[in-house]
DNA sequence: TGCCGGATCACCCGTTCGGGTGATCTTCCA
DNA sequence: TGGAAGATCACCCGAACGGGTGATCCGGCA
């Protein structure tokens, strides 16, 4: 995909959509000035707070988000179960030892006399045993179920 | 001395005027032919304008809070056995934190409405300040450190 | 008041990782 | 005896990372 390197790419689906609300918002209120339903200075208001809102969301949009429900894809993990893990192998927890040191499986392959492409194939069965898929991830498991 | 680049505010800025400017555009077109005043569209559109740059300037001016009280737990001694690495901010430790779960630099920007390019600088900070360099290592140092 | 550090963002570049596919060889055991 | 599982290795490709450089803004502190 093309990508868009500066600020983000949300933020403009966020700008699109808050520009579609506020257009046929303003429609509306135009609607509503012409047959006389609203006086001028209710319109100016209403224009002024707007973007001021839009200002000032835009201005802090970097405040921080506790539990936010925008974010988060697959937290909270619902699945509980333990006991599966423990059936790493020798070569896989050697590998994940090292893992957790910080070595790139290049620097495993040299200290274990193996290829790179080995070092890889374990350590993604270690992602899929231990139902991760990153080293940092599976660091914190492997960390929290004490394997290592 | 790079002039031409996107940073910070002149970004905001940018999105405010193009806004502000559709918006005039689109006023001029749909409903300039009801009257054909078109000045108190402008109007209109330098109102929006200036009240989204307040709004800039005001959200700018009121972020970054040394002292938010929507912090993670298990922070109790914040001033006790600190050592070296105590030095983590929050922002910090909020971005260790969805380190070790696996998140992409990325994720964590969207996650907590900020660019993948400070991510990647609090994580550079991160690992200086624990003496790693790269993730798995830093989520094995905090576990050890306890400080997640 | 001027400097420092934290937070935020951009851009470049080379390396590493993750995911997929596929292959050979050995051991174990049903 | 045939399959399951483990260990080993190769190759491809796009995404992610790590390391720099530089910039702006702000608050605190000497």
């Amino acid at each position: 995909m093309g990508e868009m390197r500066f600020g983000g790419w949300r933020l403009i689906l966020l700008y699109g959509l808050v520009l579609g609300i506020l257009l046929v918002g303003l429609q509306l209120m135009k609607f509503s000035y012409f047959t006389g339903d609203i006086t001028v200075e209710i319109y100016l208001g209403l224009i002024a707070i707007t973007f001021l809102v839009i200002g000032l969301v835009v201005g802090r949009r970097n405040r921080q988000h506790p539990e936010s429900p925008a974010v988060s894809a697959g937290k909270a993990s619902p699945t509980s179960r333990m006991g599966v893990y423990g059936e790493l192998s020798e070569r896989e927890l050697e590998v994940l030892q090292r893992v957790a040191e910080g070595e790139t499986n290049r620097e495993i392959a040299e200290g274990l006399f193996l290829s790179p492409d080995t070092i890889k194939s374990h350590v993604s069965n270690i992602y899929r045993k231990l139902d991760v898929s990153r080293r940092a991830q599976a660091v914190a498991r492997a960390k929290e179920l004490e394997i290592i």
